[in-house]
RNA sequence: GCCGAUAUAGCUCAGCUGGCUAGAGCAGCUGAUUUGUAAUCAGCAGGUCGUGGGUUCGAGUCCCUCUAUCGGCUCCA
């Protein structure tokens, strides 16, 4: 007799052993017709597997996360195969299955694979797919499959399964092919109806720019064409919200060769935007205690020995910029802690300065690898939201989770609600990568996760991301393609402190040293907005828009009245411009509604003579004839519900 | 930096396997028109086809170099 418990908590009996598709087809045949993979006591499973004691089963379908990583880890098999065949010879590595699709990768042994082969690639992978083979995994013994791979001259299987333990090696059989693999598939490959492959790219082997770069093959599949299609059209959509593309049609931002890689150029309207973003914080830093501080864009190589940037980044940043006659060395400013410590420094500080918060607009540079360079997300030259907050350990948690809220007020405040928090901790596997006492790292990751526990922050976290001084909260944000991208960051220091020996005297009249707190709720300027464009794409939040207000005359007759309707518009300011251009008024709406103003007021004999104005809104939604205060009115009123005031 | 791809007017693009003075739409300028909710009409002007080299009788088209951009990898103070 075996019990199987299912999710909803029912419990069934079988009097012998039975498959996981058994099991499913005993509770509905047309719900194990769409089965496709499954847990059994939280291990994955097929749906082949043999269940021969009692257990929780859970079953997964198309429509489960666990059901689409099935589908495409199977895909990947597919998708080795078709290569195999296609390109005998080659040596198959690592396939695994990625938030949308999979991928492999495969050293090709220098024959060349490009998007010029992709059709033969999912035609064959369509064909293998219709053969209906089953998946059927079995154990091998370590020796035989060391065997196996050494027969074929595969070092990448050799060195993967000599990391394994002898049983505990499965291997994984689909119609001709065979491969390593753990398991998780489903049933058939009949079940995949649509493929594409997407893209091919270098990456090392194992993750090491050390080692051999294999090729990588990404691809995705559905169990319906029409989901496919459903997919590629998203993306072309999520395009028309790319950010590099938005900011050359709105005039936010440019790049010039000339100028160098990586350099943005702010334009005028985007100049606006972000000056707009920064007055907003500082309104509410002001209120959080923050006092703001200017500092230069260089600064003596000593000023980074002192702090271990030179040392970690010395050779991999900006060369210094050299004096004419003395050997002295200066660096462009790649961050800002450094200069802020010697603000600190700057006069002696007893416990009753501590917090002293020190911010900053500071704009830094940053030598990154030219394939790196995205957009405004990746840059060489950008403005960081930066302040520095000295404190007393006792006062490290309260103004840590100070800082979440300034960073949550920020978020909410521009409509960030699906961002991930992140704490970033030190890989202990590499700890030459990071300066400082292991002592003092223990106590700034738990400060970290003690404040973000308190805040009742969902958080993740993850090893091996903490900057080399210090861990972090980082807030992590999708762009349009569902790329992450960090944009707030809070850290825990003790080591810049201790560098720059940083003191303060204590109330038992003994000197202490400060703990410090970076911190940026953009994270930086450039990066924020490219995020904030593409998840709004481009319909700005109405207080954040360069243009507010565009107001079409019928005709040039109207211009003196439109200009006086945008001088009472400016009194209140609310930002209008007047497009008196000879055109027709249709052109005038569509181009105002392509440069996404967010209203258009339209002026003619009839407004003219009754002292009004019509009202459309972005999108075409008509609000009728208005007075013009009560246009202001209602422009304020939109404004104060999306932004309300930081409180403390 | 590495792998792969791309680069034609300010913008978006056409230009097949090499063959007359390189095309279009939008934007710009000039003129007509004075307009009622997503493109009024006509004319004009605008390009060393990213750069440098090569193959060829002949190169936007083929090959190489470099630069920039795009998708990844690596990196991200």
């Amino acid at each position: 007799m075996i019990k199987i418990t299912l999710p909803d908590g029912t419990i069934r009996q079988f009097d012998s052993p039975l498959t996981v598709l058994d099991v499913a087809k005993d509770i509905s045949e047309g719900f194990a017709r769409n089965v496709i993979s499954a847990s059994f006591n939280q291990v994955t499973v097929e749906a082949s597997t043999l269940l021969e004691t009692d257990g929780q089963l859970i079953l997964y379908t198309w429509q489960d996360a666990a059901g689409k990583k099935a589908f495409w880890h199977s895909s990947a098999h597919i998708l080795a195969q078709a290569l195999q065949e296609l390109y005998p010879g080659i040596k198959l590595t690592i396939g695994p299955a990625i938030e949308n699709g999979f991928y492999y990768d495969v050293d090709f042994c220098g024959q060349s694979f490009s998007e010029k082969d992709f059709g033969a690639v999912e035609a064959k992978m369509l064909d293998i797919a219709r053969g209906k083979h089953n998946f059927h995994i079995h154990p091998v013994s370590k020796a035989d499959a060391l065997a196996m791979y050494k027969k074929e001259g595969n070092d990448y299987k050799l060195e993967l399964i000599s990391n394994l333990t002898d049983g505990d090696i499965t291997f994984c059989d689909h119609d001709s092919f065979t491969d390593l693999c753990r398991g998780g598939h489903i049933p058939n490959t009949g079940i995949v109806k649509a493929v594409k492959i997407l893209s091919v790219a270098g990456a090392y082997w194992r993750g090491d720019e050390n080692n051999t770069q294999l090729t990588r093959v990404y691809g995705i599949t559905f169990p319906k064409q029409k989901e496919l299609n459903e997919y590629l059209e998203l993306l072309e959509e999520a395009k028309k919200r790319d950010h590099r593309k938005l900011g050359k049609q709105l005039e936010l931002f440019a790049f010039s060769t000339k100028v160098g890689q990586g350099l943005p150029l702010w334009l005028p309207k985007g100049t606006a935007l972000r000056s707009r973003l920064e007055d907003f914080l500082k309104k509410a830093q002001q209120k959080a205690g923050y006092k703001m501080v200017v500092t230069p864009h260089i600064g003596q190589k000593e000023l980074y020995v002192t702090s271990g940037h030179y040392a970690k980044y010395g050779e991999d940043s900006f060369q210094p910029i050299k004096t004419p006659k003395e050997d002295e060395e200066f660096f462009l400013k790649p961050m800002n802690c450094p200069h802020h410590c010697e603000i600190y420094n700057s006069s002696s500080k007893s416990y009753k300065d501590l917090p002293l918060r020190y911010a900053e607009f500071g704009t830094v540079y940053r030598y990154e690898q030219s394939g790196e360079l995205h957009g405004l997300t990746r840059v060489r030259g950008f403005t960081q939201d930066d302040a520095h907050i000295f404190c007393t350990g006792d006062q490290l948690n309260q103004e840590f989770k100070n800082v979440i809220d300034l960073v949550l007020y920020v978020f909410g405040s521009l409509g960030f609600e699906n961002f991930t928090a992140q704490v970033s901790v030190r890989d202990p596997e590499k700890s030459d990568k990071y300066i400082g006492h292991s002592d003092n790292w223990d106590k700034a990751e738990q400060a970290i996760i003690n404040a973000a526990e308190e805040k009742g922050l969902n958080y993740v976290i993850e090893t091996g991301e903490a900057a080399f001084y210090g861990p972090k909260l980082d807030f992590m944000v999708r762009d349009a393609l569902g790329r992450q991208w960090q944009l707030g960051t809070i850290q825990v220091d003790y080591n810049l402190p201790e560098r720059f020996q940083l003191e303060y005297k204590g109330a038992d009249n003994m000197m202490h040293r400060p703990v410090m707190i970076h911190r940026a709720p953009f994270g930086s300027m450039e990066r924020f907005i490219a995020i904030l464009l593409e998840h709004t794409g481009g319909n700005f939040p109405l207080w954040l828009n360069p243009i507010q207000v565009t107001i079409l005359c019928i005709s040039e007759k109207y211009e003196k009245y439109a200009e006086k309707v945008s001088s009472l518009l400016e009194n209140d300011e609310i930002r209008a411009l007047v497009d008196n251009r000879n055109e027709t008024i249709g052109k005038k709406i569509r181009e105002a509604e392509m440069d996404k103003t967010p209203f258009m007021l339209i002026v003619g004999e009839e407004e003219l003579t009754k002292g009004l104005i019509t009202v459309r809104r972005h999108g075409g939604e008509n609000l009728g004839v208005l007075k013009v205060e009560d246009f202001i009115s209602l422009v304020k009123k939109e404004i104060q519900a999306t932004v309300k005031p930081f409180k403390v």
